[in-house]
DNA sequence: CTGGATCCTCAACGATACTG
DNA sequence: CAGTATCGTTGAGGATCCAG
């Protein structure tokens, strides 16, 4: 667009203005979940041209919403990483997810999972309230979809969610589009892994506390606000 | 785009593509906060293109997130509103222009207030245990900038935000871009008030009550979740 | 191999004019 | 009032190429 601002003194305008280009929320999902190299970016991003995706970092670098980082000398690559100011962002893109997972059943032909994206599932979906009057242990989730694979760490009620594989899983998942059901409480955990659509391995007896720590409400997730739809 | 999808069974991903287009978000506002005739909007959205506003309706409407719906017979005429699905936005809208307002500080050249941005930038700032812990009065809030006005009904504790003047106000304030201070929490409403930046009118014992009850912090605004920004 | 830059094409956006 | 029609501009998509 000629000018990508909207002329507005307002915070959601501003907000439009800084995320609404094409890819750019993916890309910032990506980096709030793992500082990332150019080509680890494009590999999560598939189908991202490549100078698109050197056009979004350009633009969120300029905004102060990532940081370009010269690694020290043995490697010298380069590393993309979210500023505190994208940081800010988790609770807003949270919500976001939140929204967008209510009315997706299946995946649509030829779509994927990457780490990301799962991780960024479990992340949205945590219930701080419940994760807090967890047990005091330290339980540690690993989930895979495919090549895709997510984990949590929860330890004194505080959950961290990373992309990658953990070796340490107290209970490792695996399984397909059936997890998109878990997650909204349309299926039990047990159940799934009853009808072998979920493989569990580790400690069976955490199915329900990782249903009661995360969830992904299938509707309404998000608490209620009032606004005045029929006002004037 | 030759296809607007992103190709990954993401909730984010898919809620990029269904408010990703230039406006969408700002349309999705202003009819959140009441449902809209065409040329309202066009009001509204100072610089929209008259075909790009159809565009967008008509997305909005194949997405099942507003419907269009003619009047009776007596005008005939055209009304947008949100579905219910869209009504779900609200949170996840509210946390953006949380997220958007923090690095605003003065408009930019050329940039307005509208109803909508007043009232949305007033609903995102709700702090409803506040609001809650309020006396059980009913109270009526106006806030005027510029042509601007939005207006708040606290009742039980329950917040509704609109657009447009409230004849029954009990507190009316009236200002510039200080507004944003006073939501940030950077200026006192009655230091605004003193010097000259805000005029009230109606209950200024309501002051303290106001900033209570509304506040876009500068920073940090948003429930801290944890994420694994250095993880692997 | 990583981290881009360049080029071309086409769809989305924008401005304006016009119509049922 | 509620949009269409037309047309020019620009950014996105995709392939290829280049430098360290």
């Amino acid at each position: 667009m000629r000018d990508r601002s909207y002329g507005q003194f307002c915070g959601l305008a501003h907000a439009a203005e800084l995320l609404g280009q094409r890819w750019t929320i993916l890309v910032l999902r990506d980096l709030l979940l793992a500082p990332r190299r150019y080509s680890e970016l494009q590999e999560g991003l598939p189908g991202i041209p490549s100078n698109g995706l050197a056009r979004r970092l350009k633009e969120l670098e300029a905004d102060g919403l990532i940081v370009r980082e010269l690694s020290e000398a043995p490697d010298r690559s380069v590393r993309y990483r979210v500023s505190e100011r994208g940081q800010e962002l988790i609770p807003a893109l949270d919500a976001l997810a939140r929204w967008g997972a209510a009315d997706m059943r299946e995946p649509r032909p030829g779509e994927v999972v990457t780490a990301a994206s799962l991780a960024s599932a479990l992340r949205s979906g945590i219930r701080s309230s419940t994760a807090a009057a967890d047990r005091t242990g330290r339980t540690v989730y690993q989930v895979r979809v495919g090549d895709a694979v997510a984990h949590a760490v929860l330890e004194d009620g505080v959950v961290q969610v990373g992309v990658g594989p953990r070796e340490d899983a107290t209970l490792s998942l695996e399984g397909g589009p059936a997890f998109r059901d878990v997650l909204a409480g349309d299926l039990e955990l047990a159940d799934a892994v009853d009808r072998g659509e979920i493989t569990a391995h580790g400690d069976h007896g955490l199915f329900e506390a990782f249903t009661a720590t995360f969830q992904v409400p299938y509707r309404n997730a998000n608490p209620p606000v009032e606004a005045a739809p029929s006002g004037r």
